[in-house]
DNA sequence: TCTCCTTGTTAGAAGCGTCTAACTTTATAG
DNA sequence: CTATAAAGTTAGACGCTTCTAACAAGGAGA
């Protein structure tokens, strides 16, 4: 509506993969994004600037690149689509992983609101249905194997009927990283991504502020600024604005 | 083997089109492929072109488009997987047809072979399992539409057990339409389509021979020339040469 | 601080599929 | 047989996606 006609395939793949990247592997390069989609950086180039024109990314040149909120809502709706039809290849087709994801991937670009709702449904009914169960998928899967005419019904009636309690639903649980400047005294975090660049990268680096250290907020002044942690047996007191660029993950 | 790497998506449709064309209106026009896929002709020539370089139809300039044999083969192909997504989606999905339709027409050119296969084999067993038979489908669209949780499941056993010799496969019972040249004395057939072009076309059309009209073989001269036909309440008689080009249809 | 390797960008090209505009061929109706 | 309409083709263009080749930036180690 503000902006931007419906994304072409070619986009909507890109955008897919720089999700999976950024929940992956905590950013998303160029180089990775080319990789996975097998396709030569100069590419990615030229698809980068096309999201970006459609707000569905940050981009500049050299830095690595960020959903939106907009594009990431729009990459989620991918991601259903996708999962979703791979779902139904595997788990009622039998269809091999590696295929069920390619063509899952060529197909979701087809695949409306409306076919994909229904299929999500269809998906949990056969779940659900406490007379069919997994068990009715399987009898599906002896008639393909076996020449097996139709399926031996006997033993219909006592079916588990508490699976209703197990519908595996994926809950997405979103991986959960902050900026440390946004954790409260007395949490411990792992850090997991330094996004500064340059001299003060450096500087923190040589300080021990590394990918993979565990570190615990001592105290914080009353604007926020400075941060004080201990790590590695040291203290540090780190500046607001400095803090926002250290990415840590809680640690309970 | 021979030639031609897997057509493009695009090259699929023209063809799917060409085959309908055939199919329905006895012969496939630039104009109409052009109607149907909302392009404009200039695209079909080019389509067309290209179709005939991998040898999947006869094309000469001005002319109408025929399938080669084996361009009848991957029309068929591609057919029955549109038709098979298709089928999905409106029988079990419960997708309104111009959707199913418009659907199937993108994600038919990623289904690969098995895929195809192992969806009709599902849509078979839908049809075919005693115990589920179509009933069982319609407890899930019954189940989207209500919010009833789970299927009622009571009459279980008892369903019919003989909806196997009922089972719908599509026969796709080919359109006969033979050349005039073709048919034996005795035999009644309508006209349907006249392929001579220029002075004899009109000279036969201006003697009641047109589309629609019915004819009765009288005499087949030795080596099948001349043909004598009764026509409109006259006769005559026609080379066989010519009769090659008077396509009918036989009726008993 | 300097150097080199990796990553990223730019420029230019190509293939595909489509379009518009102008032209040609074929069919049809007097 | 001729005039006109309909169908088909050609030429030139554009957008999208990708590529290759050459160049630029950034970072890690000497
Ligand atoms: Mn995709
Ligand atoms: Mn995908
Ligand atoms: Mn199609
Ligand atoms: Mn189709």
């Amino acid at each position: 509506m503000t902006a931007s006609m419906a994304l072409t395939s070619s986009l909507e793949d890109y955008l897919e993969v720089i999700y999976h990247l950024i929940r992956r592997e905590h950013e998303a390069r160029a180089k990775q994004v080319a990789d996975e989609l097998k396709v030569k950086k100069s590419s990615v180039t030229v698809a980068l600037r096309a999201l970006a024109k459609k707000k569905l990314i940050n981009y500049s040149p050299y830095s690595d690149v960020t959903l939106t909120a907009q594009g990431e809502l729009v990459a989620e709706d991918i991601v259903r689509r996708h999962e979703t039809l791979k779902e139904f290849f595997t788990t009622v087709l039998a269809v091999d992983e590696e295929q069920a994801e390619d063509s899952a991937c060529k197909m979701e670009h087809a695949l409306s609101k409306d076919m994909t709702e229904r299929l999500i449904r269809f998906l949990e009914f056969i779940n659900i249905c406490p007379r069919h169960g997994t068990d009715w998928i399987e009898k599906y899967h002896r008639y393909c194997g076996g020449k097996q005419a139709a399926c031996d019904c006997v033993d219909c009636m006592d079916q588990t009927k508490n699976k209703l309690d197990a519908l595996p639903r994926v809950k997405e649980e979103k991986e959960s990283m902050n900026a440390l400047s946004s954790l409260e005294p007395g949490q411990k975090a792992e850090i997991v991504k330094i996004t500064h660049k340059g001299f003060f990268r450096r500087r923190i680096l040589e300080m021990g502020v590394t990918a993979g250290a565990v570190l615990t907020v001592e105290r914080v002044a009353p604007l926020g600024d400075p941060v004080d942690i201990k790590i590695r047996g040291y203290h540090l007191s780190i500046r607001k604005e400095e803090s926002k660029n250290i990415m840590v993950k809680i640690i309970q």
